[in-house]
RNA sequence: GCGAGGGUGGCGGAAUUGGUAGACGCCCAGGACUUAAAAUCCUGUGGGAGUAAUCCCGUGCGGGUUCGAUUCCCGCCCCUCGCACCA
């Protein structure tokens, strides 16, 4: 009688997973398919708990996918460009292929110690030339395509990790990788123009509304930012010029008082030249230049401003106003411009009390009072314009489309839309990444590498600058080639490309990872995608996904994909915490997976993961926990192992002929309950941890049924089979969470098909009912009483039989019955007064 | 400030359509087995009163709707996350 051998038991079938390739897959038209991918990690060392989640979360319905009999496309890869991998290298003295390609093996080990059903067939990594010569053949194409264009502004850039981040990338003024401040810098580089597809990216918000978290929706519908309103032109006074103005509130119009121009705005000096107002702008200039961006673009922040000198002229109220400059206005929103509305706008009315400037009520208070001194904040709610000529009374949108049109008409103005997006910038200067596929020739400009010089591989024999300054730079092999069009002595482009980019399509690389021709092969695409199920951490809601769904949307006007999103479910992870912190070497609360296998093995691990709490919310690691679950995996093997005989006895089916024992019906009612109950917390709400209670259960119950059968005299055939059959189901519910025991007991079972091979059991209707059932018998909507009724009880003798009850009557007698309310199966509720 | 999600025993969490609040597990206590321990099994376990039967209270707080509210509505408090001078 052995005991319980996690380790001896999980290698046996990991060894024999990967030899038989158990889970590869070839797209198979005849089946139906079911893509289900967990973020592929950055090969940063070891894997950590988030990472056994993520995975454990995937592979529990990837299994069940599979028995199913879905054909389920289930791969792993390698984020293996980026930064982490140049800073261990200049620590280490080494190169970050060498540091990178160590970290894949072993977390490849680690990985394969969890038991997860990959098909490692397909494993990639974007640090090989045959993956990222397709980043390269992506820029290109989507160069051809207008998408890519360079341009010389202000980036955000990280001092310690040397090189430009995307907006997304800069979190609260920190870098997103390293917590570093960001800070300003004039840089030349590469965009990606994810603002053409704005629009569609918001729109496809839509469809993903069935599928992805609220959360996440909302999170892009906000970075994406898109707002209506109105382009009006303020002329100058006393010029041919105009400023562009652009506004949310074309119906406060009339109560723009003042104007303000961003300080980076042309006009701003211009404006000012040759009024006595030059000095101070230039003093403005230079002080607002030198403050942090951050701290300027943050609310709260003080708003400093300054008198241009210059004057507009209101085009509807035709009254000359001032123009300002300001901090708080921004260049690269709008059009660096704004119309100040101080009555109905919190910054401009703060602005003008800084500064005294008027103050003029267009909306109509719900108070009726207009008068402008007595306003103690912006009113910005919306309401009936007023002082507004002839659009007195008109409210909302039909009052901001009628201003709209008669700006139109006179050709000062139109109705416009505004993003808060901001195009992509995927220029790097680091080292370790996708070189830009670009050549730079003197007499022919800026040159494409063409397509059949794909890949430029990346020299892996540079070596790295010891403050991470990219090496690409001073290599003159790589840097000096012939310009592709005039063979002229010509330049590489030295940047690399954003690592987000690798992330950006690899799911469509899974589909066909061999493909040499192309990106990958739109065949297997289109039987593969999209991903059904997508598994990750918050942390991607707007980078990583919001990249991955703007180059599926220019794959498809490409002819390159046939979905019109990515991702078609998306269950966002919550993090593994400990001591109520996230784990982390600095609060030394990190708890090694290795370790956690090493002692109790994979199953355990996976078990106590998927049930201490549901995959959305944050699970607190508890070793107390940890040894419940593997107690409960005993607890599993004990039951199989001390019936073994009498399961291997067992006939096969049960003699349904007879009318069961009351014993046995209930042991069929709790199989059938239990099948129920696991499927459809997996399927419908994908909620492991009640699958997990509900396993629990049943196996509680048949414990207590073999007490009850071992304790019989005689054991009958009927009872032996259907013991036999719960002990199967057991074994196919808890396969998918701990795949190892499961594997291992079916085997012993006598079976030679694995079981995720196996079909996923199913219940009957039929054997879910009792025959007997318990109703609840309330008095006045509190307990007084439970009954044990048989079913089929009809609902006037269930009445009758609640208020005969002597204890009811205890509540009733001497009372008015009002009412009786009865929910059949349920309860009754008398009403007395 | 705006948006989203939360608040249930000592702890993690259940309650799926308005119908027995606390499933399942952890912790803890008691018992069985054992020379002993470990392992295992059994019992108990929201708070209060009571020998007990049983009763009262109880899902952040205050109200409401309802025969009946963790669930729906109104107001408030607190926590987490995201956005945040975006005109």
């Amino acid at each position: 009688m052995p005991d319980y051998d996690p380790q001896t038991i999980e290698t046996k079938w990991q060894k024999s997973w990967e030899e038989e390739k158990s889970f590869k897959v070839e797209a198979d038209p005849a089946k139906p398919k079911y893509y289900l991918l967990e973020m592929f990690p950055y090969p940063s060392g070891r894997i950590h708990m988030g990472h056994v989640r993520n995975y454990t979360i995937g592979d529990a319905l990837a299994r069940f996918k599979w028995m199913q009999g879905f054909n389920v496309l289930h791969p792993i890869g390698w984020d293996s460009f980026g930064m982490p991998a140049e800073n261990a290298a200049i620590q280490n003295k080494s190169h970050p292929n060498t540091w990178t390609l160590a970290n894949i093996k072993t977390m490849t080990e680690q990985i394969k110690r969890l038991g997860l059903s990959y098909d490692w067939d397909r494993e990639i990594a974007t640090c090989e030339p045959k993956y990222y010569r397709w980043n390269q053949w992506c820029f290109l194409k989507f160069l051809e395509r207008g998408l890519v264009y360079r341009k010389n502004s202000e980036v955000n850039w990280c001092e310690s990790c040397n090189t430009v981040l995307a907006n997304e990338q800069v979190i609260d003024g920190l870098c997103w990788r390293c917590d570093n401040e960001v800070i300003t810098k004039l840089q030349e580089g590469w965009f990606f123009k994810i603002t053409d597809y704005a629009d569609r990216l918001l729109e496809g918000c839509k469809d993903l509304e069935a599928g992805w978290p609220e959360q996440v929706l909302t999170m892009q519908t906000n970075w994406i930012g898109k707002s209506y309103g109105a382009e009006v032109d303020f002329q100058i006074k006393d010029s041919n010029e105009a400023i562009k103005v652009f506004t949310t509130r074309p119906d406060t119009l009339y109560g723009a008082t003042f104007m303000v121009l961003a300080p980076e705005h042309p006009l701003t000096l211009s404006l000012s030249r040759g009024t006595e107002q030059a000095s101070a702008i230039d003093a403005f200039i230079k002080e607002v230049k030198s403050q942090d961006k951050i701290a300027r673009t943050s609310e709260g922040g003080e708003k400093l401003g300054v008198f241009t000198g210059a004057y507009a002229v209101n085009p509807l109220n035709g009254e000359t106003i001032p123009v300002w400059t300001a901090n708080f206005v921004l260049m690269d929103y709008g059009t660096g411009a704004i119309m100040s509305v101080p009555a109905h706008d919190h910054r401009d009315f703060e602005f003008a009390k800084k500064y005294d400037l008027p103050i003029r009520i267009v909306i109509l208070p719900p108070d009726g009072n207009t008068n402008a001194d007595d306003l103690r904040e912006a009113m910005t709610d919306p309401g009936p314009m007023t002082q507004s000529g002839e659009f007195d009374g008109l409210a909302g949108d039909e009052a901001k489309q009628k201003v709209c049109e008669h700006l139109q008409s006179k050709n000062i103005g139109k109705a416009t839309v505004q993003f808060r997006l901001r195009d992509w910038g995927v220029s790097r200067q680091r080292y370790w990444g996708t070189p830009v596929p670009i050549i730079f020739c003197e007499q022919c400009g800026t040159v494409p590498v063409p397509y059949e010089d794909l890949p430029v591989k990346l020299p892996l024999d540079a070596q790295l600058g010891d403050k991470g300054q990219s090496p690409l730079k001073s290599l003159d092999s790589f840097i000096n080639v012939p310009c592709p069009k005039c063979k002229a002595p010509a330049k590489r482009e030295t940047d690399t490309l954003d690592t987000f980019i690798c992330s950006s399509w690899y799911f469509d690389r899974f589909t066909s990872p061999d493909e040499e021709n192309a990106p990958f092969s739109k065949d297997a695409n289109r039987y593969w995608m999209a991903v059904d199920q997508y598994i990750g951490g918050i942390e991607h809601a707007i980078l990583h996904l919001l990249y991955s769904r703007f180059f599926h949307h220019v794959f498809r006007d490409m002819g390159l994909v046939e979905t019109r999103e990515p991702f078609a479910h998306l269950l966002t992870q919550g993090m593994v915490i400990k001591d109520g912190a996230k784990m982390s070497k600095s609060k030394g609360n990190v708890v090694d997976p290795d370790h956690i296998i090493g002692r109790y093995g994979a199953d355990t691990a996976r078990l106590f993961i998927l049930f201490a709490a549901p995959p959305t919310k944050q699970l607190e690691w508890s070793d107390q926990g940890v040894e419940g679950s593997f107690r409960f995996l005993k607890r599993v093997w004990r039951l199989f192992d001390e019936t073994a005989t009498i399961l291997r006895e067992a006939p096969g089916d049960l003699d349904t002929g007879g009318d069961l024992p009351k014993e046995l019906k209930e042991l069929r009612r709790h199989i059938h309950t239990a099948i129920k109950r696991v499927t459809e917390d997996i399927d419908k709400r994908m909620q492991f941890n009640t699958a997990i209670a509900a396993i629990m259960e049943f196996v509680n119950h048949l414990y207590a049924f073999r007490e009850w059968w071992t304790s019989q005299k005689e054991s009958s055939a009927d009872g032996q089979a259907l013991f036999k059959e719960s002990v199967e189901t057991l074994i196919l519910l808890l396969s998918p969470f701990a795949p190892h025991i499961a594997e291992e007991m079916w085997e012993q079972m006598g079976h030679s098909q694995p079981t995720h091979h196996t079909p996923w059991p199913e219940y009957n209707e039929e054997f879910l009912k009792a025959d007997e059932i318990e109703i609840v018998i309330q008095v006045n909507g509190k307990v007084r009483q439970k009954l044990s009724v048989p079913a089929g009880i009809d609902e006037d003798s269930l009445k009758a039989q609640s208020l005969e009850d002597p204890r009811i009557r205890e509540w009733t007698d001497g009372k008015e019955i009002k009412k009786v309310i009865v929910v059949p199966r349920k309860l009754v509720n008398i009403v007395v007064k």
